[in-house]
DNA sequence: ACGAATTGCGCC
DNA sequence: AGGGCGCAATTCGT
């Protein structure tokens, strides 16, 4: 059974039924504002088997969230209208052919949605005309019934669990991460001094700036422009082309030292000091927006505080509540497993055998050292073809055909203009206009050279992004799995009891998952998130002989997993 | 003057 | 000549 929601002018709610033998569908009840939250919770409680129908999850669910509301399950219409427009396998339906619509506009999300600001924000309308979520529900089944019995069953695991990140995405919101402010003004002061007056560099910063200005001895610069330190740098003989730490790190001068360590600790004090700290830690909780299918491949994106880029420098200040846990969990080597997976190498899926694929590559015979291994399967990914990463693919062509081969397979469709897929179906965008009119004028016989070249130099990077989207893209979808399987464990787990009382998902970091629980729970949730695993890996893959194994750690603050 | 693009670095 | 991001500060372009 789906319920469909949709606002009135009015501020009010209508409800639409439908049940799944497409039968039909009773009258709509309209319900006020009020009741709205109330109506919710009721039907959650008596009708578990029922999925709400919606056009943005980020609009809806943090209201219901404020009023102690939880739901178990939805289709988030505007991020499965994106997946099922441009996946191949719904190519022919009228919701991909039809032009772009209201549904096809990007939402303007306030950043702190409150329990009145959904009806004040969805007041505009989308540009495109107005957006008819039972129109575009029927829309969305029927492109889904028209692809293949296959690609229907995955279509479907591929809807159904990006709508359950986009509850997640708004549970951890909700729920925050719990952050220790003064353990980290406390990190701060001892790695930079005292929070200094603003625009006033701080007293640590500033001594090794000195440290800096001293051993070049060409006066003083400001370390901020690349152009006046390029310059300072060369005028002291370091023949440097760029200020990027990683090329600064081969000359030997004993100004390079105090530079790396000011770059270090500029960037934690621009990134992540006392500015970051009030700004973003409020009641002892970091509550950034994660924004679920930002990324082509379906990974999360986030916006505000940097939340996907926490540096592990400042950790130690994410600190669960007294008699309470986290439990960290990372899934081990994720992609080249997820790419033993899709491209059924039963050679590499027994290597993926143990907790260590690296070390199974090596102790199969495939490749002589685990550094070797790690360094040639990502080079294989990303698509690189120089470095030693460049030297050791043929070896690891020999040893894996198939799984070389099947990346191999994704960037030549890439390169030829083509979209390719991951294996539940959500397919990557076509290259744009600039793009092909180049490589239509590369074919032509008046080509000059030098368009050639350029041609094939961004066929070639175009190639490397449909590589590395599948296997991205493809882990992306294990990842929602796993998060929404462990979702469910512990909405059972919890008994009804509210969302931060019990044990609940604080933080998702791409193949790592943070849970926030009681203390007499982690082991119990530690259990749940390996079962959630090893269900991912059944969804996607079915039977295949590929394990996804995940370790954990129950901890007291971030920094002490791994 | 102000928004866009670039540089550099954090995460996976 | 290595994939995907977000953010701060500087620099560019109009």
């Amino acid at each position: 059974m789906h319920l469909v929601a949709q606002r009135l002018p009015d501020g009010r709610v209508s409800v639409a039924r439908i049940h799944d033998d497409g039968g039909a569908q009773a009258r709509a009840e309209t319900l006020s504002r009020e009741d709205w939250p109330l109506f919710v919770a009721r039907t959650e409680r008596d009708e578990p088997g029922i999925r709400w129908v919606w056009d943005d999850t980020a609009a809806w669910y943090p209201p219901l969230l404020a009023a102690g509301v939880r739901v178990a399950r939805c289709v988030d219409l505007r991020l499965c209208h994106a997946i099922l427009r441009s996946s191949t396998d719904t190519s022919e339906s009228s919701l991909a052919t039809a032009p772009a619509g209201p549904w096809d506009a990007p939402i303007i999300q306030p950043r702190e949605a409150d329990a009145g600001a959904l009806f004040d924000l969805v007041a505009d309308e989308p540009a495109g005309g107005e957006r008819d979520p039972l129109a575009e529900f029927e829309a969305q089944r029927a492109a889904v019934a028209s692809a293949t019995a296959d690609a229907r069953s995955r279509l479907s695991l591929l809807i159904a669990a990006e709508s359950a990140g986009a509850l997640i995405a708004s549970e951890m919101t909700f729920a925050g991460l719990p952050w220790d402010a003064r353990r980290h003004d406390d990190l701060l002061v001892e790695m930079l001094g005292p929070r200094p007056a603003p625009g006033v560099r701080p007293r640590v910063l500033q001594e090794v700036l000195d440290e800096v200005t001293a051993a070049l001895d060409v006066g003083a610069f400001s370390p901020e422009s690349p152009g006046e330190l390029l310059r300072a740098l060369q005028s002291a003989g370091i023949p440097a082309t760029s200020t990027r730490s990683w090329e600064l790190k081969q000359f030997e001068h004993p100004a390079i030292a105090p530079l790396l360590r000011y770059k270090k600790l500029a960037r934690l004090h621009t990134a992540n000091g006392w500015n970051w700290l009030d700004q973003w830690i409020h009641d002892g909780r970091f509550r950034p927006t994660y924004v679920p299918g930002g990324v082509v491949t379906g990974r999360w994106a986030s916006d505000g505080g940097g939340a996907l880029q926490l540096p592990h420098q400042i950790r130690s200040a994410v600190v669960a509540d007294p008699g309470w846990r986290f439990v960290v969990a990372d899934a081990a080597q994720l992609e080249p497993r997820i790419l033993s997976a899709i491209s059924g190498d039963a050679a590499m899926a027994t290597a993926a055998r143990g907790v260590d694929l690296y070390d199974g590559m090596v102790r199969t015979g495939a490749i002589d050292t685990r550094a070797h291994a790690k360094v040639a399967m990502l080079g294989a990914m990303y698509g690189a073809t120089t470095g030693e990463s460049g030297r050791l693919l043929p070896r690891l062509t020999r040893a894996y055909p198939q799984a070389i081969g099947f990346v191999e397979a994704a960037a030549r469709a890439g390169e030829r203009g083509e979209r390719v897929s991951t294996r539940l179906g959500r397919s990557s965008p076509l290259p744009g206009r600039a793009w092909r009119e180049l490589q239509q004028q590369a074919s032509g016989d008046a080509s000059s050279e030098a368009i050639g070249r350029r041609a094939r130099t961004e066929a070639r990077n175009w190639g490397r992004f449909t590589r590395n989207f599948v296997v991205q893209g493809t882990a992306a979808e294990w990842a929602l799995c796993w998060m929404a399987s462990l979702r469910t464990r512990l909405a059972h787990l919890a008994g009804g009891a509210p969302l931060t009382r019990s044990a609940h998902l604080v933080f998702f970091l791409h193949d790592e998952i943070v849970v926030h629980c009681p203390e007499s729970q982690a082991e119990r949730v530690a259990e749940l998130v390996r079962e959630s695993a090893a269900e991912a890996g059944r969804l996607i893959f079915g039977r295949a002989p590929v394990d996804f194994p995940v370790t954990t750690a129950v901890v007291a603050s971030y920094d002490q997993a791994k």
